[in-house]
DNA sequence: TTTAACATCGGTAGTACTACTGATTTTTTG
DNA sequence: CAAAAAATCAGTAGTACTACCGATGTTAAA
């Protein structure tokens, strides 16, 4: 964003809904609605057209979703800023936005005030997920491993398990690390005792938990 | 957040930086300043005792870091609002603030409106994502499997995968599924020929793509 | 209905892994 | 430095898995 304008797009199947927002940003002197798209593939094309700064995207829409039109948009304009607008309070629908990229998902039945906000915020390049969406962001979001239990595995028990992990039979394991395969079944054999794991499978599973993939 | 007035406590172990919060904040009148920590455990017991609406948490700070005080005043006083403070644009610490349940995170070179922004906002129950962070958000959400490509897998061959990936040996998975240890072992042929996957590890890490978990 | 795919089971042989016991050398730590 | 832990390697026996061979009944598609 050079100038203090933030020039964008809108897009939304429904006309009452793009008139709605149309009204409600007409009345801001910094924002200049340089097109109205109703489905995916309209707003595509207004995007490449007029490069706005930021385009305000519905979920659910015909011809493209707002989801997909905004993959495509996000990748020919990297610096266009992505805003969704849904019905929905669905994680995945979070989840996927937040994958492309986005910079903002707010709820439909937004106020105005906060919607203006959510525009503003979201052209400068922060991100703002509105109220009800954020419990499920935090599912959405993977738990880190807590590797504060590992279980006192050493350094080259470690390795180990990593590469057995990957998918490696103890005998490349062995030549990887320039040991011999007994060594490397000698490091497994406390593995497994230290962790409880039993097979490999498990030992994978384990090895994910302390994130030495 | 019944008022208009949000009450806060900030921690963060640099004096320096306290004060500047301090002031920053002083001169609003919505917002009420109940208490200043310098290390987590102090900001958790502030907590206990003031209940305020938000928590303002530097990451780093000694005793407890902001994301293990954080879990704490998020697991007894669910209704705090918690927002981040940190110099550090890292992946992993956005990941985990996300994840116990932040309304924000946002980098210590913040401007007050900006700061002031945030702070309206997760208390208002949004979340805000500073600018800078933004880009490590999308590649810290996972991307949905594409389970269009199955390989083909029939239904058992499917089960006997999604035994195989939860780490039980073939015997086991004979029982569960009443059938015998030959079958599996036949049906374990099939899926190795069809997805390419060599050793139970590699069959699992096909399974987890598939989603069959 | 004939063919093909699926699901079931068995034999045999070889490879990989598990479960013990035990040993030597190096590194870490009190 | 002495003791403990870590890393290295080996023998042996048993279990699990891989890779072939083949067979039978059922179900789905041509």
């Amino acid at each position: 964003m050079q100038t203090n304008v933030i020039r964008m797009v809108i897009a939304d199947d429904h006309d009452l809904v793009r008139e709605g927002i149309h009204v409600r940003l007409a009345s801001e002197s910094y924002i200049d609605l340089v097109g109205e798209a109703k489905n995916g593939r309209e707003a595509v094309d207004l995007c490449r057209a007029h490069k706005p700064d930021l385009v305000l995207l519905d979920i659910s829409m015909p011809e493209l979703n707002g989801l997909e039109a905004a993959s495509i948009i996000k990748n020919e304009l990297p610096d266009t800023k992505i805003l969704f607008l849904s019905v929905y309070d669905n994680d995945e629908y979070v989840q996927e936005a937040l994958r492309i990229g986005a910079n903002g998902f707010v709820l439909k039945d937004v106020s105005k005030p906060e919607m203006l906000n959510a525009i503003r915020l979201a052209s400068s390049g922060a991100t703002y997920i509105g109220p009800r969406l954020s419990k499920s962001l935090a599912a959405t979001v993977p738990s880190r491993p807590h590797s504060a239990q590992d279980y006192g595995l050493t350094n080259r028990e470690k390795q180990v398990l990593a590469a057995i992990s990957s998918g490696m039979p103890n005998k490349e394991i062995a030549e990887t690390m320039n040991i011999s395969v007994r060594t490397v079944e000698s490091h497994r054999m406390s593995i497994r005792e230290k962790t409880g794991g039993g097979n490999a499978v498990m030992l994978t599973k384990i090895a994910n938990e302390l994130g030495l993939t």
